[in-house]
RNA sequence: GUGGGCGUCGCCUAGUGGUCUAAGGCGCCAGGUUGUGGCCCUGGAGAUCGAGGGUUCGAAUCCCUCCGUCCACCCCA
């Protein structure tokens, strides 16, 4: 029979085998969180259409042709979350959290829909580890929320990470910085790329990550924004840099580093492994000291940022790196007859009440192919109920590594499992 | 949205116009006598060769379309 369904393009199950490494890298930042005094915050899978296109931007990618966007059965216009940010700012201002104090720390760990052509490491649905630091706008908290990133990558033990910083101004100095930016090309458009004539007009910044050969020598001679940051901008920058350096975080300056969402001011960064590729960045973010504002709330700076788990997996799978293993099954308890059947039943329930993970056999396969199973189940031991067990009360418990075998009664199975830790 | 590679049992693979009513390995199920696993042996289930159309006396093998998948562009996590 050939397959009828499949999971929808791009999209992906998570295997059982696969549960560990998320496992692993879930309770990594929950447990950094806590040490950083982050509170996770979860909002829905779908938003208001609009919350995306107003906030990440009307004329970039995500909202124009990669947001799956549908409307409910009382004609509200919806959105399956493209990103992480503006549903948690959103949240913030339902929830009255400038009362709170600032800032509001808080993490996500959230399903992120964008409908893009899949291929290595990009998916139409994935997952996003996030946090937020919303209300204060010193360059600490940016340090703070850099450093979580680069700490969660540390546990990890992903090794071979570089850290691109820039900063790309805010209100104040990005309009004359992107009018040097547009004098600086305007009598070079011939030289540049298809694709860079048109941001010359709509995104000028995005003129600085184009990765045509073509446009390489002319990116390499342009004015880096860093050089041409507002007072407050550049003091900001500076401090960031000398924190980050207080805690020993490397860092590379990277004028090129711009995002592709417009909420972002000041503070960009982004996390890439040392392996080529076309999908670099496993965590990245940045300052949006306008968002909330534009949300309508009252001025607020905020910073975060995203990691792409399923990247973040992928990157530890390559390196080999070992994952703290899921819980193995202990004991599989095998029946003789089918009077035992029930008591073999009821010892796996009292053994799970003790804390010993247990199967119990079923269907009417001969003790032979419930050994078979137990052995392929990778469990410690068998317990099997016979004839001869059911009469005295026992159980013969025979240890699988070296097929050592005793008899004990029922009620001192969990204990003497639970004896020799595995 | 653009370009390229690929698509044979659950997984990996053989087969490149007739010998294919498709072969092997892994895995799964059963058995190797009397209450017991791992190795070994035997057997079994499981594929209309991604889907649809076409060429041909004849197609898993050639052509077209679609779908899926992978890779790159783009974008981003």
């Amino acid at each position: 029979m050939p397959l009828q369904y499949r999971a929808p393009r791009g999209t992906l199950d998570v295997l059982p085998q696969d549960q560990p490494y998320r496992d692993f890298v879930q309770d990594t930042a929950s447990r950094l969180c806590a040490a950083f005094g982050y509170k996770r915050l979860e909002t829905p899978v779908f938003e208001e259409a609009s919350l995306f296109s107003r906030s990440v931007g009307e004329a970039t990618d995500i909202v124009q042709r990669e947001m799956y966007v549908f409307q409910d059965r009382g004609g509200q216009e919806l959105a399956l979350r493209p990103e992480g940010t503006a549903p948690i700012c959103r949240a913030y201002l339902q929830n009255g959290m400038h009362v709170l104090p600032q800032p509001v720390r808080l993490w996500y760990w959230s399903p992120i829909f964008r409908y893009d052509r899949p291929q290595a490491g990009r998916y139409r649905q994935h997952t996003q580890f996030g946090i937020e630091a919303i209300g204060e706008a010193d360059a600490a908290v940016d340090a703070e929320v850099i450093e979580l990133l680069w700490r969660l990558f540390e546990e990890l033990g992903l090794t071979g990470l570089t850290l691109h910083l820039n900063s790309i101004g805010d209100a104040n100095c990005r309009p004359a910085y992107l009018q040097l930016l547009r004098d600086y090309y305007r009598d070079k458009l011939k030289l540049v790329c298809n694709d860079c004539q048109g941001r010359y007009e709509y995104n000028p910044l995005r003129l600085l990550d184009c990765k045509q050969e073509r446009c390489q020598p002319l990116i390499a001679e342009a004015p880096p924004f860093t050089d041409y940051l507002c007072d407050d901008c550049s003091e900001h920058f500076q401090r960031l840099r000398s924190y980050l350096d207080e805690v020993g975080i490397p860092c590379a300056l990277n004028p090129r580093l711009v995002r592709g969402l417009d909420y972002y001011s000041r503070t960009v960064f982004e996390v890439q492994p040392s392996e080529e590729g076309a999908q670099s960045s496993i965590g990245s973010g940045g300052r949006y000291d306008g968002l909330i504002e534009q949300l309508g709330g009252r001025p607020t700076p905020g910073i975060g940022f995203g990691c792409g788990v399923e990247r973040v997996i992928i990157n530890l799978k390559r390196q080999g790196q070992p994952v703290p293993a899921a819980q193995q099954i202990q004991v599989f308890v095998a029946f003789q007859t089918a009077a035992a059947r029930s008591q073999a039943f009821r010892l796996a329930s009292d053994l799970r009440r003790q804390g010993v993970a247990t199967l119990a056999a079923g269907g009417k396969r001969s003790l032979k192919a419930q050994m078979r199973q137990a052995d392929a189940l990778g469990v410690a031991y068998a317990a099997i109920i016979g004839q001869r067990e059911l009469q005295g009360g026992t159980v013969t418990l025979r240890r699988l590594a070296d097929g050592f075998q005793e008899t004990v009664p029922m009620t001192d199975v969990a204990a003497r499992v639970q004896e020799e830790p595995k």
